[in-house]
DNA sequence: GTTGACATCCAAAACGTTTTGGACTATAAT
DNA sequence: ATTATAGTCCAAAACGTTTTGGATGTCAAC
């Protein structure tokens, strides 16, 4: 049912070599011909079928991307922003994006060994890098192109774009020393993420600095979840000396730890400063703003992609590895 | 390079109809030619070429998504939600999900089209409908299988899950007019699509019940953000006689709402009820908590990838149309 | 000793393209 | 009159599978 270039060579008298060639500008067919192929061609409704190029061309211009999703309820504003960078930057360039959803685990090097060796992407998009992440190992053994947000804590001879979080951390940190506080309490993301170990760094330095410390009581560890920043902030302040403020390895867990100051009838910004990072859409017009620092995460999503799509089209790229120096929000979250 | 059914033709002296027969458990191959034919794959490491099996096999085992974008920065949780949903069901089937990322206009029928012809997907999840959906016009007249989120204002003969959102709406206005509360002001998403037009209905026709109506001066119009959903709400806030609630027409607009009630140094709930609809993960968590519409948006991705799978593998499905009964979630957003 | 049934195998066609390696004609240069 | 040179064209191979339609051999039954 569907016409092919079968259809329009018996059409236009010609063979299918040539048809395809006058489709494809080769300069070895008359202008007449290629004018009549180009006639029949759309009178007919043809589009070429892509499975069959793909399979003759051995490319399928398609890019890979695996949403580690945790739990089944899962929505990540960080990642709906990240998608719309990778997906416009990949339509730009022409390729689709096959994604998937799929939480870390067994499975998951599967999905992506599959996607591989099937031919069903040119190169990955990998996200969310852990310290050491089997990701990252396998992709660079099968050598398929990829490119990842974030890095990793072993080898990390890949290309990648990262944001400085250590030294966002220690940015935002320092501003509520600055702003005098003391008791500085910090809600971790899982520490098998890269981007946790750093941030967590980034913390640790800023108070060492000023001669403080992260007391065990004031280091605990959520999911990135609102749901997990707000239990973990509550625990924090209903401790016998709760914190004078409060920063959140994510905006999600810092937007859930306002909900648990408000809840238990404090202010914040006035009894307790709160902060986050990542700066997604929601932390400016949280209540009140938050204080956060700034992840260009659409952009971040259109660079891999343009690196992704240059290492897979065998052009150099200018710099493999991308550090971002971090932007610190300062909204009314930690008070004036 | 990559290992072939060849390869392991040759390996095993057998031909490759006998591998191919081998892999796939026919009958008619001798177990012990089986055994070995299995064993040799295994050694090889062999994984099928799946364009190669999708072309001769004229199907892809892929379903298409393309996700309407608004403007590049574009971070909706409705839509990360929708995406676990279709994703994670999906996968549970044996699909993938090809996604792309496309404003509604001229180039998104193109990218419709161009995925059906090129035989990349073997059908399509429509998301969002508008009253007049071209998408769905065209879906149907290719006769591509399609499943859609929502309802359309024409002709609806096809399979969709929808919410009842006017029945929805009538809960929720119904709710406010027994607060006590009369003048209440409604923004409202864009009326090209359905889902718009019948939430204004519920609201129209639960204000007219009460022997209200919806002014001009208190219906205004959002494009779904925060952003406008806070311009809005003080546009109708700042007028000579502001409403008494407002309600949004999907809460992230709702959220807007309210952070422009509380800059102009009202509280919500107390000074103006707010409520939204869709009650998105942060609903629940804002502050005050919202009072909103539940839409099991999880949920709703997976009842129609799960009616999509099944119309393209030739199965009957219960209902082709599913209208979902609304659930209302009061919260404080609307006083106690 | 033919017939039928069964088990096991495989060559070739097919899916829809692109590319290779010419073939053919007409005109220009020698 | 031969040889180049362009300008057009196309048959066939290739990409890696699956499926079709037998082929071959063995064994039992008649």
């Amino acid at each position: 049912m569907p016409v092919t270039i079968k259809d329009i060579a018996r059409r236009t008298g010609k063979s299918i070599t040539t048809v395809s060639r006058a489709l494809h500008d080769y300069d070895d067919v008359s202008a007449e011909t290629r004018a009549t192929v180009r006639r029949v061609a759309d009178e007919l409704g043809y589009t070429p079928n892509l499975l069959a190029q793909r399979l003759q061309k051995q490319r399928t211009d398609t890019l890979g991307f695996i949403l580690p999703t945790f739990g089944p309820r899962f929505s990540d504003p960080f990642f709906s922003e990240f998608l719309a960078g990778i997906g416009n930057t990949a339509a730009e360039y022409g390729y689709d994006l096959l994604v998937s959803t799929q939480p870390p685990g067994e499975k998951e090097l599967e999905s992506y060994r599959k996607k591989v060796t099937g031919h069903q992407v040119d190169g990955f998009v990998v996200v969310r890098t852990r310290c050491q992440d089997q990701r990252i190992h396998y992709l660079r053994e099968a050598g398929a192109p990829f490119v990842a947000f974030g890095r990793t804590e072993d080898d990390m001879d890949y290309p990648f774009v990262d944001e400085d979080g250590e030294a966002g951390m220690r940015l935002l940190a320092r501003h509520l020393i600055g702003l005098g506080h003391r008791r500085i309490a910090y809600i971790s993301p899982p520490l098998d993420f890269t981007f946790a170990r750093y941030r967590l760094r980034g913390v640790q330095n800023a108070l060492a600095e000023a001669g403080l410390a992260l007391a065990d009581d004031l280091l605990v560890f959520g999911d990135l979840t609102q749901r997990s920043g707000m239990a973990q902030a509550r625990k924090l302040l209903t401790q016998p000396s709760p914190p004078a403020a409060i920063i959140a390895g994510n905006d999600l867990m810092a937007l859930g730890a306002m909900s648990a100051v408000q809840q238990l009838g404090l202010q914040v910004g006035r009894d307790v400063a709160i902060a986050g990072f990542d700066d997604i859409p929601m932390a400016e017009s949280a209540h009140p703003p938050l204080t956060t620092v700034h992840q260009p995460i659409y952009k971040i999503g259109q660079m891999l992609t343009e690196m992704l799509v240059k290492m897979i089209q065998g052009e150099a790229i200018e710099s493999q590895q991308v550090l971002l120096q971090p932007q610190l929000m300062i909204r009314q979250s930690c008070g004036e």
